[in-house]
DNA sequence: AAGTTATTTAGATAATCTTCTAAATAACAA
DNA sequence: TTGTTATTTAGAAGATTATCTAAATAACTT
């Protein structure tokens, strides 16, 4: 819903990395920590951003948080831009 | 190609907001101006930010400066999505 | 209950970003 | 060449962002 929370939320790198770890599954937030050089203080930030923009979810197991890409919002960014490109949504070939 | 620098500049209101007044066509950047309540000095500094990530181009006509819409970058940016959503960067229904 | 581990929150700081005003260029018009 | 219009550049101020350390929660283990 928020654009501007979505983009804001993709503008980071490490935000950006972040997605694309969980691209290939659920992750604690300690797993996701590991892979960068920044403090859990840090990496909790980020991860809430992503989840304000509606770019993660949150799973609870044991004393672990799991986050996990939720790929609906980057649907609607996907439209927007191709909207921006094409002006018809739907598929356009040349 | 730096895509930090893309998403950067997409995370600002105002430049989106700009691209899709490019999206009908050239603009000088008085014209783009006119739609702001910005003084030029900060569409000026929008529109470099824009440049600089090839979202947009400049072409010169008397004293004019017309900008308009660079669509090769955002189909970047869509595969970059879309394969971070599904794997594949191919259509892929279901 | 007390201790341990995982994560978040609070508060501070430094860096980056957006915006302004004023001055500088650039190109045209007379 | 002088003046006018369009746009950019420079420099400053205020706002936002990313990061850290230290402290607070939350949930598990013993």
């Amino acid at each position: 819903m928020a654009f501007a929370e979505t983009f804001k939320a993709l503008s980071d790198p490490a935000r950006r990395q972040i997605l694309e770890l969980l691209k290939k599954g659920p992750l604690s937030a300690g797993e996701i920590g590991a892979h960068f050089d920044m403090t859990g203080a840090t990496i909790s930030y980020h991860l809430k951003i992503l989840k304000q923009a509606d770019l993660v979810f949150e799973s609870r197991d044991k004393n672990y948080i799991y986050y996990q890409l939720n790929t609906s919002v980057l649907e609607e960014i996907m439209l927007w831009i191709s909207t921006l490109k094409g002006g018809n949504s739907d598929d356009e070939s040349e």
